[in-house]
DNA sequence: TCAATACAAAACATATTGTTCTATATAATT
DNA sequence: AATTATATAGAACAATATGTTTTGTATTGA
C-alpha cells in the first residue's frame, strides 16, 4: 500500500477515534472526521464508502489481532491453550487489553463502547465455541449448548466492561477470578 | 390530553414501529415517519423534538407499565413478592413478554433490538437491586457487590434475547430455570 | 527522470433537518 | 348550537450533511 493512502488512512482513523471519545457517533460528520484529520472530502471518500465502513475497518484492525492469538491453530499459538489453568485465554485476553494498544481502553470506556463491545462479543463467540471443550466439564445440567455458549461470551464481555469502567482498578487475575466465579460458581 | 394529540401520538408510534422492524433506526428518516404516518412535518415536530426523542418515549410506553408493576410498592402489586419462589418475578416479566403488548416482541428480535434491550436493562437494574436479598443468599462468594448486581441484570437480558431469537420455543418456565441455573449454578 | 496515482480544493446535485407561515378542521366550552 | 381555542395539513424555507465530479498539484515507486 503507497506511503500517502497509509498515512491518510492512520490520520482518519486517529481523528475519528479522538472524535468518538467526544460524542455519539450518529453526531459525528464526515466533515468534522475530513478537518481533524487533514484530508479532503473526495479522498476520505476514495478511503471508506460510508461513515459506518469507517467504523467497522476500525473495529476490524482493533480486535483482530487481539483474538487472532487466541483463535489461531499454529503452533506458535499453542502455548496459549497448554496452560493447565483452564482461564489462561481469558487471563492473556484481560492482559492484552491491559496494555492498552491503540487506545483500546478509551474506545471500550466511552460513551459509543457497545459498539465496540458488539465487535468484541463477536470475537468471543468464535473463541469460546473453539474452547467449549476445556469448559464442557462444567456442564452437567441441561442447558442448551448455544444458551451455554452465548451465556459464557455475555458474561466475559460484562465483566471486562466492568473492569474498564471502575478503571482497571483491579488485577487482570483478580478479574478473570471474578469472571469464573460468576459463570461456574 | 386531546384526541388528536393522541390520535397523530398513535399513528407516528405506529409508524416508526414498523419501520423500526425493516431498517436500521439511523436510516429511517422523519419524512418517511410521516409520510407513514399520514401526519405533517411540523405537526411531528410538535410532538416530538427529535427523532432520538421519539424512540426514547416510545421506549418509555413499552417499558415502564412492565417494571411498574414489578419495582412498585404498592399493596396491590405486592403479590409479585409474596410468592414462596425466589423466581417468581423473572417468570412473572417473561409472561408480561410472553403476551406480546404493543408488538414489544417484534421490537425485541428486530435489527435495532439492542436500542431496546439496553432500556430493558436499565429498569432489569432497578429491579434486581430491590430484590437484592431474596438472591443475596446465594453470594457466599468475594464477589463486588455491583458486580453482582450487573451479571444478574445482563444474564437475564442475554436470556431473553436467546428466547426470543429462538422464537419462544421454550416454555416461561423452562427459560426461568435456564436463567437460574446460568446465574447460580 | 518519468509515468502512475494519491492528493487538496472547490463546486455541485441531492437529501435531510428543523422552523415558520397560513388556512382549515376538530375539539372543548358556554 | 354557537363560540373560542387549538391541533392539524401543507407548503415554503434556510441550514446542514452527503456523496460525486472535476482540475491542477505533489508524491511515490520504478
Amino acid at each position: 500500500m503507497d506511503r500517502r493512502q497509509r498515512k491518510t488512512r492512520e490520520a482518519i482513523f486517529f481523528a475519528f477515534v479522538e472524535l468518538l471519545s467526544e460524542k455519539e457517533f450518529s453526531k459525528i460528520t464526515v466533515g468534522e472526521i475530513i478537518d481533524k484529520a487533514n484530508v479532503g472530502r473526495a479522498t476520505f471518500y476514495s478511503h471508506f464508502e460510508t461513515k459506518d465502513f469507517l467504523l467497522k475497518e476500525l473495529c476490524e484492525e482493533l480486535f483482530d489481532h487481539i483474538f487472532e492469538a487466541s483463535t489461531g491453530e499454529e503452533d506458535t499459538h499453542a502455548h496459549i491453550f497448554d496452560c493447565d489453568a483452564p482461564d489462561s485465554v481469558f487471563l492473556h485476553l484481560l492482559q492484552h487489553l491491559q496494555k492498552n494498544d491503540n487506545n483500546i481502553l478509551k474506545l471500550l470506556s466511552c460513551t459509543n463502547n457497545e459498539l465496540f463491545l458488539r465487535y468484541f462479543k463477536m470475537g468471543l463467540l468464535k473463541l469460546v465455541k473453539s474452547q467449549m471443550l476445556l469448559l464442557e466439564k462444567g456442564r452437567d445440567d441441561g442447558l442448551p449448548e448455544d444458551f451455554w455458549l452465548n451465556h459464557i461470551a455475555t458474561t466475559f464481555v460484562e465483566t471486562v466492561r466492568w473492569w474498564i469502567e471502575g478503571s482497571l482498578r483491579e488485577s487482570a487475575e483478580t478479574i478473570t477470578g471474578y469472571f469464573f466465579m460468576a459463570v461456574s460458581k
